[in-house]
DNA sequence: ATCGCTATGCAACAAGTTGTACTATAGAGG
DNA sequence: CCTCTATAGTACAACTTGTTGCATAGCGAT
């Protein structure tokens, strides 16, 4: 009977992920490749393809690796006014962009998600998780009474997050302090009593 | 003294494009390959590598192909009101993403995008044209006094296309007619003076 | 400590792709 | 007809994806 797996597996695991990781921030997907890797971490080739019998298998899990947690949305404050908190968790989000490795990261996994369904489930996930954090700030400012009763707050959130990732990877516009000032006030007018 | 160029460049050109573009839509960036468009067209591959340096070269010539003319947006109809205006061209938008192979395309660039600064640029002026397009919808009503004076045309036109784009190729959610209405009434709510 | 199981390491191999180099042929224009 | 050049064809090196076979080293259990 075995009873607990073999150590060698996760130690394994870890490793290969945690060069990936490295690789796919300095060089991207591409170089993402079991020969770098296995020079990266000595781990041989049949390794890690035991481990990850295709290429993507590794770079998926190198994007969930990359995706959790230091990258994700924080706890959003909710103390109101709505302007504040929206300010205060967006510009979080500009910030993991524009100076964090996440905003050489998350291109990456888009662009494989072209080509393949689980990378396109793991940035799917991941901007759930956006969009959802912006909804607890609009929810909370509804429970304070601060919205409009029109407002649709799903759609809200979603107009929040898109935009940003919008200007940054498809439209190469700039995304800063300025922009976001607009951007937020944009949505404040949009959704609170007036 | 050369006056004109050699005719069989051009005829190269262009059968070589056209052919990636059907491996594009049908098989994705990665299947456009010396070999394949060489296999496809019987044009010889050390040809191919004279006109294309690099296989990007090659991959973004058919991008740019693919961008125009039938992709573009058309000419928006701006006789108002806005909500008629706006559901027009964002539902051509729409449907380009879901039913022509500019559905296929569009991701294929993006992710191409991300690792070649030639793609970015195809997906950024592409992006930028959609924006105008619907940028010219707003101008129009704000001609004709639909609009709240305190709007920001170019904040609404960002917003419009956006989240198209975004639901789509990030968020994996679904941009269907049910969805656009309310994405359309958000934006006039936004726009339009009460 | 020993034994069996298994993860790992190593080497070789086929196939596909990128990119280069060289030669021969075919077509365009004067 | 002649020259220039675009194209075809071939060979080659390097890299990557996958596969396979075999030897070694480490883990857990008795």
């Amino acid at each position: 009977m075995k009873q607990f797996e073999d150590p060698r597996l996760a130690a394994t695991r870890k490793a290969a992920i945690e060069a990936a990781l490295v690789i796919l921030k300095s060089e991207g997907v591409l170089a993402v490749t079991y020969a770098s890797v296995s020079k990266a971490t000595g781990i041989s080739r049949s390794t890690l393809y035991r481990h990850w019998p295709e290429i993507n298998d590794l770079r998926n899990d190198t994007f969930k690796r990359a995706a959790r947690p230091e990258n994700k949305s924080p706890e959003p404050r909710t103390n109101g006014p709505l302007k504040a908190d929206l300010m205060w968790l967006l510009r979080f989000l500009l910030t993991a962009l524009n100076d964090t490795p996440w905003g050489k990261i998350a291109p990456q996994i888009v662009a494989a998600a072209a080509q393949d369904d689980q990378a396109r489930a793991v940035i799917n996930l991941f901007m759930q998780e956006r969009i959802t954090s912006v909804k607890a700030v609009f929810e909370a400012a509804a429970d304070r009474g601060e919205l409009r009763d029109t407002v649709d707050i799903d759609q809200l959130a979603d107009l929040a997050v898109s935009v940003l990732y919008f200007r940054k990877l498809f439209a190469g516009q700039p995304i800063d302090e300025t922009w976001l000032a607009e951007h937020v006030d944009t949505l404040c007018e949009l959704a609170v009593a007036q």
